[in-house]
DNA sequence: TATTATTTTTAGACTTGTCTAAAAATTTAT
DNA sequence: ATAAATTTTTAGACAAGTCTAAAAATAATA
């Protein structure tokens, strides 16, 4: 019987804290109870209940009908979990051969393993990442995130180019997309041109010209890239 | 909700069937419910319900009062637990440096991640280990065993000498022990003489004289090594 | 074999995390 | 500003897994 200290958290609180830390990201003010019941897929009811226990916990602050937010406390277990799920993700895709579509759901159990050598080992093992498979930034030990100046590409101009640095939606079907268009990280992309009637934009990808719809366009990350 | 079919496993399910599997096989006939609450450290009722429950699904045969046997398919179903425990275990030694005494507690989590491919993978990355890093053998995909002749230390007689390969006793304590006496798997030990009067043995480890006692040459395992 | 001791099972209760249905609060719209 | 729609909370129920205490079965002993 582990004594249930005030840092133990079971792997249901883990999840609610990782969904709060998400929605804390694109939300301004208190996260709803509607919100994190959506991303869990479960019900508004059963979020106010989870709520209250965290917020005896101290890691979230609860006002009823106005939302949460998380502690520092609350902030920095979220963060690690997230860390743990994207070292793992790397992991999966350098060390075992998984595609980037993959390793979302291996990793989802992963990140509830408990043991801080561990993921320090793994840190070491992987040569301390930055960013995972998806181009997302691992946060470090202490939670804080390496922010890297990015666009969509659906922003960028005529002639414009950068590197493919991150996607949105890493969904399983888009990123496969992605696979089969032969788009990956890391790869400089050129706007070759801009189509007006549907905004959809030929792109010149390594030595390859492709045509791409604007949804696809709005879903791909860019690091500037001046000069050749 | 994944449709709980009858292969999917809950953690605790999980324990009990890999209880129930290294209890069988020291152990003839069925093994007994205080056997298997002793291993858990729970309660004969909290076994006796368990049972049950596994019974329904098909894993064990229980007749009441009278213990439980694994059928084929929870052999397989333990066999796999276990085979993923000591892969865990050989990539924590082998690729994050943990100590042999340090990977039994997160081998234990680390068992219960669901994915095929991760498992397939982790084998191959390590090089299709046959044993884990206290010697005890890894199941095949199939659940089989590869069974190796193996005798204790403290059977031995004076002047025979073996390699040793395995522990009885894996608790942390005794590994540490080990550890500090310089004994690890893969060494050369030839037995100098032996004490009649406690049964403690001088040994030769390497280029090192070691004196050690009765208890703790019945807890190694040594692989017969004929001439030089 | 009868009695005692041990093991195992049953019965009922508790916790965690979830759900449905209904009530309460808040927000939106008229 | 009042009514309607939406969101959130409460209340009560349920399943999984565990526990304690008591009953039943089995094993050991005299």
């Amino acid at each position: 019987m582990p004594s249930k200290s005030r840092h133990m958290f079971t792997l249901s609180e883990e999840n609610y804290l990782k969904a709060i830390y998400h929605l804390e990201l694109d939300t301004d003010g208190g996260v709803s109870t509607n919100a994190i019941a959506e991303k869990l897929a479960t019900k508004a009811s059963s979020v106010t209940d989870m709520v209250k226990k965290l917020s005896e916990k101290e890691v979230v602050l609860y006002k009823k009908y106005k939302g949460v937010t998380l502690t520092i406390l609350g902030k920095t277990v979220a963060a690690n979990v997230v860390r743990k799920h994207r070292l793992w993700e790397v992991f999966l895709v350098e060390k075992l051969n998984f595609s980037w579509h993959e390793v979302h759901e291996v990793a989802e159990q992963l990140e509830h393993i408990k043991s801080a050598k561990l993921i320090n080992q793994l840190d070491r093992f992987l040569g301390f990442p930055t960013h995972d498979p998806h181009g997302d930034p691992i946060p470090d030990k202490d939670g804080n995130l390496k922010i890297v100046e990015k666009s969509l590409l659906s922003t960028l101009s005529k002639n414009e180019s950068g590197i493919c640095i991150g996607v949105d939606d890493s969904s399983s079907e888009f990123l496969q997309f992605l696979d089969k268009k032969g788009i990956t990280l890391g790869k400089k992309i050129t706007i070759l041109d801009k189509e007006d009637f549907d905004d959809s934009l030929s792109i010149l990808i390594g030595d390859k010209k492709l045509s791409i719809s604007n949804k696809i366009a709005s879903n791909l990350y860019i690091r500037a890239h001046t000069g050749q």
